[in-house]
DNA sequence: TAGATTGTTAATCGATTAACAATC
DNA sequence: TAGATTGTTAATCGATTAACAATC
């Protein structure tokens, strides 16, 4: 299906990026509480964003609602899949099976939305050969090897902060072409590869500082 | 210290609390690399912002600079502690004992920053009674008692989405005024609670969006 | 002093919102 | 048809940036 309704050459503004993973959550919620039909106003009133801004962020991608009716919450939902691309399937690799990495690795929606970790690397000898979630841990020396035999979409960084820069640079010269990055490593990387980070410590820090904001002493 | 910058009532946008953090963990490099002096423009070159936007960020909050020299890294690193609010010290408690629970209870840097995990809880009698990280886990039913004789500042969540907004009300009853949430779902809280998301879902999906997004056939 | 760089003001840019014609 | 609600345009709001006087 062609998307026509965002204009040649125009990028998606960052708030719409960020909106849409949110929009998915509670249609998805709606579908399976069996909620058949749904309004921007009401969208809006459940999510605390303003009815204008949810047709403006979906008018970037196509017509989707009827007017004096608003939208079939299926109908959309498929279409949020599609725009978010999570119609097909993505395989990732993990790297880092400390305890963060086997977190990551037992989330049961990633495999249900499609997203498959199809192999799992670290250097710890301990680890190796282990199992997890029904994935060999192999050494990390395998990794180049492995990709080059195996396209891979998402690589998934979950080692200490020393080794983020290596492991990305493995991950690109493999071929992946986007970085879940979990390390509080700043990563560089050629502008074709996508990085999404998790930085623990600056969410940590972003909750200090609000909590302390009112002491801050010209309040 | 009483910091003047910032107008009378004038809020923090919050560009400016994502960027401390980022301006924080710089600094911090910079100090352990033995730096003495930085300006706005070499901030802005490592950290790809514009001079003027860090200039203008750090003025929110007071003058630290000095025309013609720029910052002495140790002072703004001191200041920006200060803003942030970690110069004092953080209690936790930590609900969920699962992988994610111990990957976060296992970070050292929190300790390190004042951060203090004081207690764990989780409603697995298996896990009930185990040690993690020099700290006992107990039983959630203990909460409410536990956080009337511990006055706490954080509480985390690192349970099923099921089973968050319940641990958040026993946690806001509990007087804890600000959540760091991991769990998928949406919190509800009253107006003087923080409420801090990581929302592993919501990352991954906004990675595939970009990774998609030139397949959206309007290239 | 001359050179460098701040903190801040004004100009620019972009995102959000209000309003409404189109129309189901 | 009358009522409701869309998609989009124009107005508003806020954040970023460029420019520069102040000054170390």
């Amino acid at each position: 299906m062609t998307l026509r309704g965002r204009k040649k050459g125009e990028t998606v503004p960052q708030g719409v990026v960020v909106r849409l993973p949110v929009y998915f959550r509670y249609l998805t919620e709606l579908e399976s509480a069996g909620t058949e039909r749904i309004s921007s106003a009401q969208i809006g009133e459940a999510l605390d964003f303003t009815a204008a801004q949810i047709r403006s962020d979906l008018s970037y991608f196509g017509s989707f609602g009827q007017q004096g009716y608003g939208y079939n919450v299926k109908e959309l939902l498929d279409q949020v899949k599609q725009i978010l691309g999570i119609t097909r399937k993505h395989s990732m690799v993990l790297v880092g099976a400390g305890n963060l990495g086997k977190a990551i690795g037992s989330y049961e929606w990633f495999r249900e939305e499609g997203f498959d970790i199809k192999a799992i690397f670290d250097v710890d000898p301990h680890l190796i050969g282990n199992y997890h979630g029904g994935c060999a841990i192999r050494s990390i020396d395998e990794i180049s090897t492995y990709l080059r035999e195996n396209p891979t979409d998402i690589g998934i960084i979950a080692t200490p902060k020393s080794a983020g820069q290596s492991v990305c640079d493995l991950l690109v010269e493999g071929g992946v072409r986007s970085i879940w990055n979990f390390s509080p490593a700043h990563l560089s990387v050629p502008d074709h590869v996508i990085v999404e980070n998790i930085h623990l410590t600056d969410s940590l820090l972003r909750l200090a500082f609000r909590l302390n904001e009112h002491n801050l002493g010209n309040s």
